[in-house]
DNA sequence: CCGCTTTACTAAATCGGTTTATTGAATCAA
DNA sequence: TTGATTCAATAAACCGATTTAGTAAAGCGG
């Protein structure tokens, strides 16, 4: 395949050009120091002007090592990368890989399926996104056992998992909206990323908390909607939301896109927030302070969740076991978009937040 | 390297625990047909409960094929991922990507050289990002004759080059600016992406569309900053401005980001946008419609941008010469972010745009 | 029953490197 | 002078697949 019938130059051409060995060009390259003088200069310097570059799957080969990582993720790229959530963890996995001298391969489903795209992807350790703790993709990682750390998902017993406190995170946003006054309340949650699965543990463990504050206050059902992390599903989302008497006054959306399209949408059709609708995120991505009213919502450490899986992997690359690290802490940010229902005083608003991990923040300088 | 001395199943343990040859195996997945009913299920149930997965970089040794595109960014991750462009080509590239089941490699420079990256990867193809025409990275493309095609660059004799129209999107934001009645700009420009090197091309091109109009409209040299594609660098080049009598009223950013962060440090500083300052982006981000005010600035088509790189890209791998198309249209997108300067009266404002490639939007629903 | 084509399978070459074991020459201590 | 070391370089094995060129047995027409 290809319009290049000039044969690639191998390693025997430059061997032969400089009337040595084939392991005088490797070590020339790989191990100079094992040659004399004069041959290294000869054998780089028609090396160099042959054009000669080692075959990097021959290199990774023989050396069982690509030095590539892999990205592994359940959506499409087309959809995953429409959220920002995504480039900000890239930016944390990127400092390491930069770090190691390491490139990273997307590992995007290949026609609907994640392991066939696992079987293609020639690198040393996967990160995986996301991924249900009975999804087969994850059964596929076991049996072939390359180095894997798993990033909001659940830890199994041959892979460590780093999540942050999704739980605690989503108790934190119900308590706000409830603090405020808020009873009748929407959820908008995340869709499961693979067809026909059921929701992805960071879902559920978000639901989780948000039923926590919700039962503790003895509000009434929650109307539940489910959007993708898009401001379109997120306008798509406000649509499906009880008109009437049911009206939520306060919606709980498990992304910060979601929550700014509900936003947006929600505005369009006449309504103001957070007056007549607070509206609470999750992640607190940059943009989330950018909007009009600044988005209330939850922040996780997405950068550093990049990182530090990486740095994992890293670790299990190199040998070394490592063990799932406690979640990382989530945040609620109050800013602009929540206030106390209409027909609540003001003055409650004012009240002391019930749980102890709130900060209030403006627009980030 | 890593820990599992359980060395990996080759196609060897397959075929010698069915009792037949390699051959027979690698026809058991890759040519089905040349194998008896029995046999093929034996191999295919002995390949399943074994484990057995073909190792990728052997596969793609043999086949001379590797499934995989790469694409050559020359900044940083961490640095080139804060700016949501690479998202939205990404996210273009991965539509042709899934539909020809590829997988996408990032290339970052390692160890600061880009070079050294592309003989790391393991690739069919490269495409690349905003490199200079003379660029070593390029010229090592040319020698080891790997198909590629270039975004944001300029073609070369050997590679075809995608780019947009930045010139006539670049004057046409200058000339809203002096239509609305400006005379004292600014222009934040694009730092080169690599030490040491000149301007980019985009860079280059859009500098030529700013002056060609403001050299019609005799407007007095503009005064010029550089700032990366961030918010903080926005932020920063804001500090760099002119202060006094010589303060712009107006300016023209080569990024959103950069715009939208100065946008924020001019409104922290005091002052009222557009009122005091008027400011126009460059790219249309989806953010650029949800800021406060919503960002007037010039759109170019970043999805389509990378789909028709990646298109191109396969039909070169399939041997197929291509060539470098048209520049693809940039139109001007008015938001609010930009309006007469103080003391101007108005009615300006509602002046006919001069240039034919204009367009007055709102927040895009 | 004989030559001829299929069918089902295999041995060996190949892809392009790295790595191990080995060799011949030069250097050095005794 | 001799035996031990070091140095520079190489031959050959190896990594794990695919692919080419065959081969033995079965099927078939005449």
């Amino acid at each position: 395949m290809g319009l290049d019938w000039v044969s690639r130059i191998t390693i025997a051409d430059v061997a032969s050009a400089a009337g040595v060995s084939k392991t005088a060009v490797s070590f020339a390259f790989n191990n100079p120091e094992k040659l004399g003088q004069a041959t290294l200069e000869r054998v780089l310097g028609l090396a160099h002007n042959l054009g000669y570059t080692p075959h990097p799957a021959a290199r990774a080969l023989s050396q069982r090592r690509s030095g590539t990582i892999g990205l592994l993720i359940p959506q499409r790229l087309s959809v995953v990368f429409a959220n920002p959530f995504l480039s900000e963890l890239i930016q944390g996995m990127g400092e390491l890989c930069e770090e190691h001298d390491l490139t990273m391969l997307l590992v995007p489903p290949l026609d609907g399926s994640l392991e066939g795209a696992i079987r293609q992807a020639s690198v040393d350790g996967f990160i995986s996104l996301g991924l249900s703790p009975d999804d087969r993709a994850l059964a596929m990682l076991e049996r072939i056992g390359i180095p894997t750390v798993l990033v909001d998902s659940e830890a199994s017993p041959m892979h460590p998992a780093i999540n942050v406190d999704d739980e605690g995170g989503a108790e934190a946003a119900a308590q706000h909206l409830l603090d405020l006054g808020h009873r009748e309340l929407a959820i908008i949650a995340l869709p499961p990323t693979r067809a026909h699965a059921g929701h992805t543990p960071t879902a559920a463990r978000r639901f989780a908390g948000y039923r926590a504050a919700l039962d503790r206050a003895h509000a009434s059902e929650p109307h539940t909607v489910t959007a993708g992390a898009t401001m379109t599903a997120g306008a798509r989302a406000f649509e499906g939301l009880p008109k009437g008497k049911r009206r939520p006054t306060g919606v709980l959306a498990m992304s910060d896109m979601a929550a700014i399209g509900l936003m947006a949408a929600a505005q369009s059709a006449g309504l103001k927030v957070p007056d007549d609708l607070s509206i609470v995120g999750y992640d607190d991505l940059p943009m989330a302070a950018w909007t009009n009213p600044a988005l209330t919502t939850v922040r996780q450490p997405i950068v550093e969740k990049g990182r530090l899986a990486a740095r994992m992997l890293i670790q299990r690359m190199k040998g070394r076991a490592v063990a799932s690290p406690l979640p990382l802490a989530t945040i609620l940010v109050v800013r602009g978009s929540t206030s106390p229902p209409a027909g609540v005083p003001h003055e409650l608003k004012a009240n002391p937040p019930s749980s102890g991990e709130k900060e209030v923040t403006g627009r980030s300088s």
